[in-house]
DNA sequence: AAATTTACTTTTGTTTTGCAAGTGCTTCTG
DNA sequence: CAGAAGCACTTGCAAAACAAAAGTAAATTT
C-alpha cells in the first residue's frame, strides 16, 4: 500500500513510521481495552474514522504484523481481526499515554476508572491484560 | 496555528490530537537524548525533517506547553526551546516505544546502547533521566 | 561592510485525509 | 426464494496537511 521508506535507524523514528499517526493506537485502543475485532466495530467508535482511512490503516497494521486478518466464526460476511503478540506488547505505549493524559488533562469518569487501575500498579495491570489477551491469541 | 478540535474524551485520542504525528516525539527525542535546543540542532537530525514542518511542530508544542521558547544565553539569533515538566514527563512513552522497537527489530549498535539501559532497569532508568532533565528547567 | 548564520516564512507542488456514494458478497426476512 | 439489509470494503473528489525549495530579516562573524 504505502511506500515504506525507513526515514533513519532509530528505533522510535521506525515505530513512528509504523503507527506514528492519530489512528492506529486508537484502533489498538479498541481491540484491546474493548475487545474490537470487526471492521463495523472500528466504524461506531466515538472518534468516527472515515472508511477508507480504516480500511488503509487496518492493512498497515496487518502488513506490519500487528494484527493479523482471520475468518469470522459467526459469519462468512465477517472479517475477524485479532491481535497478534507484536500488537498486544504495544499495550505499555498505551498505557503510558495514557497516564501521562490523566497527568495533565482532566479526564471523563468513564475512562478515569480504568486509568486508575493502571497507576495504582502499573507493572501489575499491564502484566495481566497482557496474559489475557496473549491466551486469546491460541483460541 | 491548527483548529483544535478535540476528536473525543479519551485520553489517548487527546493525546494523540497533540504527538500523535510522524514528527513530534523525534524532536522530544533530540531533546530529552541529545539535549538539542535550537532551530538549528533540529534540522539536522538524520531524519530531514522540513523547516517549515520543524517550525509547524515547534509551535504547536510550545503551544501544549510541552516545551518553552527562551532567549538563548549565547546569541540573539538564536532561541533556546527547552523541555518543560509535561514534556519531559513524554519520556517513559519515549522509553517504551524504544523497547518495542528493540523487541522487534534490529537496532543499530549505536543506539542500542541506551536502549539496553532502559531494559536492565526501566524505571530507575526513566527516574533518574527524568530528574536531571527536571533539575535543568530551573537553570 | 560583506558574507554567513539563524530562525523562520512563502511559494509551489504533492500527498493524505475526510466525506459521500457505490460495489459486491453474505445473511436475514417475509 | 426474492428483496432488503448487513458487512467489508472501494472509488471519486474536494480540502487539508505535508514537503521541497527558495526567500526574508535580524544578528553575528570575518
Amino acid at each position: 500500500m504505502k511506500k515504506i521508506e525507513k526515514r533513519s535507524d532509530c528505533p522510535l523514528s521506525a515505530s513512528l513510521d509504523i503507527f506514528g499517526d492519530k489512528w492506529s493506537l486508537l484502533i489498538m485502543r479498541d481491540m484491546i481495552f474493548y475487545n474490537k475485532s470487526t471492521y463495523g466495530d472500528f466504524l461506531k467508535s466515538e472518534e468516527k474514522i472515515a472508511t477508507n482511512i480504516l480500511a488503509n490503516r487496518l492493512l498497515n497494521l496487518e502488513e506490519h504484523q500487528i494484527i493479523q486478518k482471520l475468518e469470522h466464526p459467526d459469519s462468512k460476511a465477517k472479517v475477524l481481526y485479532k491481535l497478534t503478540e507484536k500488537g498486544i506488547d504495544l499495550l505499555p505505549i498505551i498505557v503510558e499515554i495514557q497516564l501521562w493524559a490523566d497527568k495533565y488533562f482532566t479526564l471523563p469518569d468513564s475512562i478515569k476508572a480504568i486509568v486508575e487501575e493502571g497507576k495504582k500498579d502499573k507493572s501489575g495491570f499491564i502484566e495481566t491484560l497482557t496474559n489475557q489477551l496473549k491466551q486469546r491469541i491460541n483460541e
